[in-house]
DNA sequence: CTGAAAGCGCTTACAG
DNA sequence: CTGAAAGCGCTTACAG
């Protein structure tokens, strides 16, 4: 049997209360009676019973999570994937609250953040817009022992504990040798459409992919960024005009989320059937694109595994249980049409 | 505040023994009773809390996994991943027990079954041969109330309550588009490597490869498959020799888990780097190739996401609560140089 | 067929 | 600085 606080309060010669002090590091224990259940416990090898402890506590987790108000479909899917894990949370005594700030606004986030009650809250996950005023409000929950985690979209990282997304460059470089690769012997340009370059993830990503077609494909060039601000009309005026000026273009990188403007350009044409185009995160939309053969790839993160990674990643802050690295580690994961979920 | 069993057995007018024994399906409770005492329990909206029930009970999960004592590094690897649980899951009363049988040997795995003690196992997870032997044993432990989960190579349905593992056709196609898409308009032939054509999942592979390239790519000629018993040196062999004889070899499919012998024979001559080359499962050696070039893609399960699937899935027919279908999917991932994690 | 009491492994006031 | 006792939300003999 594994042995309980009994066992170690027998062992060092004291009182359960005590050994629930030393083991919770509360202060007020003579540092001979520390060292006393400390060498018990490791004779034992005595290990706490989270759950127990829990129970006795009545712990319950109050995770914070602050998402874009955005009406791009990957968000979409990400509140959905936050809903669902709210219905399961109960069983956890998990408590998920989810607030909405408007997209890429540094200033609302924070004000977000500077609201939190800091005694009601025991974690914060959050899709990051950073500013300086952001970072303060960061600085301050982290301060007051709030574990906080960014999720899709990341600060330095001296402002949160964990960061629950993909590399963004390496993204950018897989989007870059499937294009590449697809494109096979063929020459000529490639276009580049994204949400707004002032967003780290689009930025970083456009980064890498021009560099690692520079490197690898000389054959290929590409176009000026257009900035569709993730919004389906913009995207497909920009790029409907694009498309009907540049006559080489062969290949195209969508890296943000407005794919339905893409889409519907990429329509309307059978022309444009023989461009290769690599784009971001599995959605209905874009899910049906690689089935119609107008996309070739999508690049995607796991939004349900994201969630549940930071739930379980701010309750091993809470509780200072370890991590299993690999299963909080998000891919990127690479969607043709024959390996869809 | 949540409801408690106290609660409900004021609101019915009973005791707590009798509000658990109609919350655990107990015989011996007047039907009237039973009736009172779930109306009380939707009245309130009672959820039982599962961790409070398990410490009661003093409740052990014995999982026992069966193994193929395989020599190939995806199963070492698997192996590696079930030995990380065991590390962690004594933190959730939760007792792994891994057993290996002769690799591919279903009598050998039928025995194992046979010999499982009903009263000390609470779920069994294993990589599945099928036979008649091991149909009957399965059948026999899941009538005595203990939950099966097949790991990565199944059975038919009715003999398990779970598969943990990849679709193997869409996994060959997926491995035709690659292969067709990153040839180009090249034209030739393909070279097949695998196993065994007695394993199911390379079967399947197999099968649903051939089909979609000539469907798709009517320029690629499948050639016979080699079958190199997921030996590195067999394989190197009859590879060496087959690309020896064909002159026109422009791809090469890996179905099984024999990377080492593939790459070697690749890497003996330079005009074998022009081959476009995918494989299955990512380890170290698949990762270096992918690095140096010789490989092109690899297709992956992640090992230890299916152990931890596994687990939770026995552990979730043992207490009979729900799963998040999307948690458990094993993905097919695609890996190239870029993406690796 | 039903209930009172003790216990699972931990924590928490309260007392000293 | 330390301990005895009660309690977290369940379950389990035991008694009737």
């Amino acid at each position: 049997m594994r042995p309980t606080v009994h066992d170690v309060a027998g062992e060092a010669g004291v009182s359960l209360a005590t050994v629930d002090r030393v083991l919770n590091r509360r202060s007020g224990v003579r540092a001979e009676t520390v060292a006393r259940v400390n060498a018990a416990i490791i004779r034992l090898g005595y290990v706490r019973d989270i759950s127990a402890a829990n129970l006795a506590k009545q712990r319950v987790y109050n995770l914070l999570f602050i998402v874009p108000e955005g009406s791009n479909s990957f968000m979409l899917g990400l509140e959905q994937e936050l809903n669902q894990a709210k219905l399961y949370s109960i069983l956890d005594r998990t408590h998920l609250d989810i607030r909405k700030v408007k997209t890429f606004d540094a200033d609302a986030l924070a004000t977000a953040l500077d609201g939190i009650d800091i005694t009601q809250v025991s974690g914060v996950a959050l899709v990051a817009t950073e500013s300086e005023r952001v970072r303060g409000a960061l600085a301050r929950l982290r301060e007051a022992g709030i574990p906080v985690v960014t999720l899709v979209s990341d600060v330095s990282d001296v402002y949160r504990d964990h960061y629950v997304g993909i590399d963004n460059i390496a993204a950018g470089r897989t989007a870059a040798s499937l294009i590449g690769r697809f494109c096979g012997r063929r020459s000529g340009k490639v276009a580049l459409v994204a949400g707004s370059m002032l967003v780290k993830d689009h930025a970083e990503r456009r980064a890498a992919f021009g560099q690692a077609i520079a490197e690898a494909f000389p054959g290929l060039e590409c176009l000026p960024v257009l900035e569709g601000r993730d919004d389906a009309a913009v995207t497909r005026t920009l790029l409907a005009e694009l498309l009907d000026r540049e006559h080489d273009v062969v290949g195209l990188y969508s890296i943000g989320a407005g794919n339905r403007g893409v889409i519907d350009v990429l329509m309307s044409r059978t022309e444009y059937r023989e461009i290769t185009v690599v784009a971001h995160e599995l959605t209905d939309h874009s899910k049906q694109a690689l089935r119609d053969g107008i996309f070739d790839a999508v690049i995607n993160q796991d939004a349900g595994h994201e969630v549940r990674s930071a739930i379980r990643l701010l309750k091993a802050r809470i509780d200072d249980t370890p991590v299993i690295a690999n299963q909080e580690a998000i891919r990127i994961e690479i969607y043709i049409r024959d390996n869809l979920p």
